[in-house]
DNA sequence: TACATTTGCTTAACAGTGTTAAATTATTTA
DNA sequence: TAAATAATTTAACACTGTTAAGCAAATGTA
């Protein structure tokens, strides 16, 4: 009797079939808006039947995990194996991580919770912008060039906002390792994009 | 009839009690955790009033972004004051947003999406080492030294991870900018960190 | 003072969520 | 064919945000 096997087979797809619709509606409508229920209606079942194949609705996003950095680590070692020299093996694979965040937003967003759930549409608030200004002048102030390349300036804001916005995310994710070596860190990087502000 | 100032008064104070209850649940459980029905029982009263302040959920959470833009600007401009030179000033605005983004955790999490709200936990996948290794490894093959310090190649690792991470949320949340020139200015902060690996 | 009106607040309800237990249907086994 | 097992659904519970209806107390008006 060989349909025991058949119908492992079977449930092992509909397995695949539960993650493949989560990940469907996510990319429909984001990750606020899956549930089980939705999940069911897409494999046209009814929602109890997804806990036979997942503990829970958090089973099923740890195992969109999962799968996240399996495809990540491929592309990354893709992209290493294109170069030699290891510096170009670095940047290529950082640069494939890049690519990787964009590809697939979705995942991306799960295994390092980039969730804009809160505050759908962000619409820049003018208490925002005050902020943003005080630090774009300072960056004025340093810059020699005349007259001052707004470009530039926005392009240096945006380094320092992503280095430092960065560090901190990753702390609150990874929130085991030391705060005053990362704040070292920290320090180091904002030294070397200051001193280098007028390239 | 000076009551009609003095109700008014009252008003504006159980519109504040629903900030700061909101701030505290979330202070206690998380974002995930926080519900009108909470906040009610907290300034005790039932949830529907609550409606009477704010026009739903979402309109209490950008008065708290908002209340965070403020805060933000105050500690900036309280950094900037205390230094004559710009690059001391800037290197001192991007301690002290560093230090918001601690000090008010749960305001920062609101107003940039560092959202861990899915996977609870993340312990460490064993498929997240995977494409850390592979970084690490690829440092090591640039270091000079020897023996390699272990704790160095970590803390390039890091500072890596964080540009570009901080550089992909960033454009998330912000995604009106142009992608390409954002590639740009990673593929330069790149160069820099690789040219500068060894100090 | 007596009535009408507005205000403040609550209860009840709706549609949605994750999740579990019971009931039901379909399939396999004896 | 009858019994046992598996597959699936229905019903329910405790939540969620939100709205409408109802009530009670305070206020305005005669």
């Amino acid at each position: 009797m060989g349909s025991k096997e058949r119908i492992q087979r079977l449930k092992e797809e509909t397995r695949l079939n539960i993650l493949d619709a989560a990940l469907e509606i996510v990319k429909e409508d984001g990750w606020q808006s899956l549930s089980m229920r939705k999940i069911a209606d897409k494999i046209e079942y009814t929602a109890p039947i997804i806990y036979e194949y997942f503990a829970n609705k958090e089973g099923i996003l740890l195992e969109l995990t999962r799968k996240g950095y399996i495809i990540l680590f491929q592309e990354l070692k893709a992209a290493k194996i294109q170069h030699e020299l290891p510096q170009d093996q670095l940047e290529g694979m950082w640069m494939a991580y890049w690519n990787f965040a964009f590809k697939y937003k979705e995942l991306y967003q799960l295994m390092y919770g980039v969730d804009m759930s809160c505050c759908e549409v962000i619409k820049a608030f003018p208490e925002s912008e005050a902020t943003t200004n005080i630090i774009c002048d300072t960056i004025k102030d340093l810059m020699t060039a005349n007259p001052i390349n707004d470009d530039l300036v926005c392009r240096k804001y945006f380094t320092f906002w992503s280095v430092v916005h960065g560090l901190i995310s990753i702390n609150f994710v990874r929130k085991g390792t030391d705060n005053t070596t990362n704040q070292h860190i920290l320090r180091d990087a904002l030294k070397g994009i200051i001193k280098y502000i007028n390239d």
